[in-house]
DNA sequence: ATACGATTTGTAATTTAATTACATTAATGT
DNA sequence: ACATTAATGTAATTAAATTACAAATCGTAT
């Protein structure tokens, strides 16, 4: 998947000059792309052979596949990827490495996705009489913030990190009334509880979770987004935003489902927010 | 920058066979990647030369460099981009642009960061007595997402969606206080009140939100991020995103300059919070 | 040590792909 | 309708990548 990862993976089972030609293309990716097997030859002072034949060692057609290949993850940004953050690392390095695992996240993200699964949960929101959001921890921001998106609509929408609150809607809830559910791991205890009150009181329960997760098995639909390990094992980061994109995809879906009279409703909703901010013309704000 | 997009774009000037390349190129740029000028010539019924003077016009160096760039495109994921929803789209459809425009605006953010502000910003908040996180609407969430991740270390993080509370926060700042506003236009009214009273009580005000804005002149530090237009303009989408980015990578570079003792702590809060989640492992959970 | 085999590497030839030069055709305006 | 310009294709040229094969290197066993 990660060509530069390969290369660097593959590194000892090279040959001498194979190696050189490596250590070229590590050094500076971005070169390789605009580059011919007779200059690339040249810079790492082997014959153009050789560096048909590291394309070939590395599981590359050729090279350029290779070259492709390289242009492709270089675009994506994620030649970064799985290299873990070191202790030595400068504050630059740290932001490229969470962004370049957050932009591979999501790449991943968005080609695994369940399609159907989502376009049930639209469908179930758009027919809902009530929206309910939950989480807890770094998914609790997560639900604040699906919260936040559907207040612009009319259908009731609620949020609280409280767990006794959440009780309480979860066994007030009626068939008609949708709860979603954020965790990245499907695991958490109270979460779980919540979901199987609001299950049992007759609501459709969507979880945005871990397929086969002890969470899941509450759910009537479950979104399940695929994101590859984080990088930082000891809170969620990657994994969070992918949820808040799908939560965005979400949105927009239920917003075209309900057509042109949506649009003149967030309109008039931005206008009503106008008086909360400054002008946006620099010339009125002194 | 962006190709496919450049293509539709000079589809008008384009002659006849030209523009026949070009369908061919738009209904499947994926194939051309693998393609030679010679089949594309013959899928698009027109002689080689005329692939050559299609990518000349369209602003390529030549096939190959077109080919390279349409490959970095797609890898992107930003086909898409700038591409507005329509109304006759699918759930397919609108979930891909939202994630194209997400993963396209984190690429941007990622370019255009200012790396010293970055610096500065974990510098402060390393020293910091207290760190208060604010923000309003879609800046909320990512304001009390900013505190979940800084809660796991030892300074206290505040956050709050309560105006009188974040007001009474802001005047007992203490020099030695910092205090994070989150806001992408910088013109919220509110926070910015909460920002000079912070500032005016001594307190390091740091602002997440656009250089020049009403917000910035209340901010020692100011970290944009600059983001192409959003492509819903009813609602933030992909400028949160690139903010709750910029905090993930801000919060790895605070917990890198605590060096190993945060990793310890960070483990530790892990393992305490062990007894709130079902175990991993697919046979403990029946 | 040295001779054998295996592996690596390079040279030269071949194939394939891309581009250019030029001729032909089509299109447009007078 | 004719001249002029633009568009297109054919054939030639150039450039790039790959293959075939020979030379060199390296390790191993005698």
């Amino acid at each position: 998947m990660n060509i530069v990862q390969t290369v660097r993976e593959r590194l000892p089972d090279l040959s001498k000059n194979e190696y050189k030609v490596a250590q070229v293309v590590l050094n500076d990716p971005e070169a390789i792309i605009h580059t011919s097997t007779a200059t690339l030859a040249q810079t790492a002072a082997v014959s153009e052979p050789t560096i048909n034949r590291f394309c070939r060692r590395i599981g590359c057609k050729g090279f350029p596949d290779f070259k492709l290949q390289l242009a492709q993850q270089l675009a994506k940004g994620t030649s970064y990827v799985n290299s873990q953050i070191n202790d030595d690392d400068s504050v630059a390095d740290v932001t490229d490495k969470i962004f370049a695992a957050t932009q591979s996240a999501l790449a991943t993200a968005r080609e695994k996705i369940d399609r159907d699964a989502v376009e049930a949960t639209i469908n179930c929101l758009v027919e809902a009489r009530k929206i309910s959001f939950f989480g807890y921890g770094a998914s609790a921001s997560v639900a604040h913030d699906a919260q936040n998106k559907f207040a612009r609509f009319t259908t009731p929408a609620i949020y609280s990190d409280d767990h006794l609150v959440q009780k309480v809607a979860a066994i007030n809830s009626l068939p008609g009334d949708v709860v979603l559910c954020f965790s990245h791991t499907g695991r958490t205890k109270m979460l779980c509880e919540i979901a199987q009150l609001a299950h049992e009181n007759g609501a459709t329960v969507i979880g945005i979770t871990a397929k086969d997760s002890p969470l899941a098995k509450f759910c009537h639909i479950v979104v399940s987004t695929e994101v590859p390990e984080d990088t930082d094992h000891y809170m969620p980061m990657a994994s969070r935003i992918a949820q808040m994109v799908l939560i965005d995809a979400i949105v927009a879906g239920f917003a075209l489902a309900h057509g042109d009279d949506m649009k003149q409703r967030l309109a008039r909703v931005k206008a009503g927010l106008k008086d909360s901010r400054y002008p946006a013309n620099p010339s009125n704000n002194k």
